[in-house]
DNA sequence: CGCTATATGTGACTGAGTCACATGTCCCCA
DNA sequence: TGGGGACATGTGACTCAGTCACATATAGCG
């Protein structure tokens, strides 16, 4: 690992590194935008609200919500607002006078499943191209970075907000982002 | 690839895109914040802007500022203005009447710098867990990988604006990425 | 010379999100 | 048992990025 004079660094590992920083972000962004336009949404965060809620997160209260989605609690309020408003969302009595539970409506979850559909089919046409082994060299290497990022993060949104969780938890056990998410975002078992 | 009653897919090909759509989303997170953190900015796009003026667009249109960070023309103009106000570019005479070039002033570049530096050191953490040879099997996958993306996007964007682009043409050729991009924006060659 | 395309800039607006604060509920502890 | 702090939700005022529609100016072709 050598610098050169503009301060970049060199080398195979770094190559390594950067391609990965290049394809997260594309990756991400073109993720986003199909399930944004598939959830008909205008923002980012209103989509993943609906793929959170529909995996994992239906009849959550809006405390929940705030944390897993990583806005503000009066972020939240405006963002339930607004689904609700759209009538994709209600808000039924919560598990104490406090709070209230977010529900999905038909409507919701049917954006939910557009959108979760959407993401599949984007990630599978990336991977088409490659063997069933590499498949599997790659679903490794995948699960020990990932590991690595999960140390890393202190906070922020939850890291598998917009994740198919039993694609995750099969075939092969499960996912150290989800371990590690949930207890610190207090999500509620998936219903199997 | 059997489907199961919610629609969602199942197998290892569809975990392995599940987990590649679930590591896209955290890293590209995860290195925005520390790339927006390092260069003080208080968006993502400010933060891209300084990166890509610094790697390959100094003295760039505002034009080309538009399309290479996917805003609106007038959204350059705004963009342009914070930076500019914010002592970090300057408007010097451009190519023709018309046009101006946007050029970093050394506290700009400084700061480009410092983003840089900052999105390489999250990076290299994430791949310090992995051999040498790991390394190559991976930068190989997100080659093919990327070959892929490439093929599908459509615009937003620019797909290496927060790249090293120095890191990504060695030490093994061309990033395809950045081949694509290259002419769809009408991006000049990289001072060597 | 006039006409159209191009580059930048401006005014009015939208929309997401924040902060500071208000209200109502819960529950522990003296 | 009731008082007080913690917690969940909601509201008002605001910020800030970004858009659209439009204005201005230059370029360059016929």
């Amino acid at each position: 690992m050598t610098d050169d004079p503009d301060g970049t660094v060199q080398g195979p590992r770094d190559a390594a590194a950067n391609a990965l920083g290049a394809l997260a972000l594309v990756v991400s962004d073109e993720m986003t935008r199909a399930v944004v336009a598939a959830a008909d949404q205008a923002s980012t965060t209103d989509a993943a609200a609906l793929v959170s809620l529909a995996q994992f997160l239906d009849g959550a209260t809006l405390d929940r919500v705030h944390r897993v989605l990583g806005v503000t609690p009066s972020g939240a309020v405006r963002l339930v607002d607004r689904l609700e408003r759209n009538g994709l969302v209600r808000r039924d009595a919560g598990p104490d006078g406090r709070s209230r539970a977010v529900r999905l409506t038909d409507e919701g979850r049917g954006r939910a499943r557009d959108a979760q559909a959407a993401r599949a089919a984007y990630l599978s046409s990336l991977t088409a191209a490659l063997s069933a082994e590499e498949v599997d060299v790659l679903r490794g290497l995948i699960g020990t970075v990932m590991t690595g990022v999960v140390a890393h993060k202190d906070g922020g949104a939850w890291t598998c907000r917009l994740c198919d969780l039993t694609a995750c938890r099969r075939p092969q056990g499960e996912c150290p982002a989800l371990n590690a998410a949930r207890q610190t975002y207090g999500v509620a078992e998936h219903a199997e």
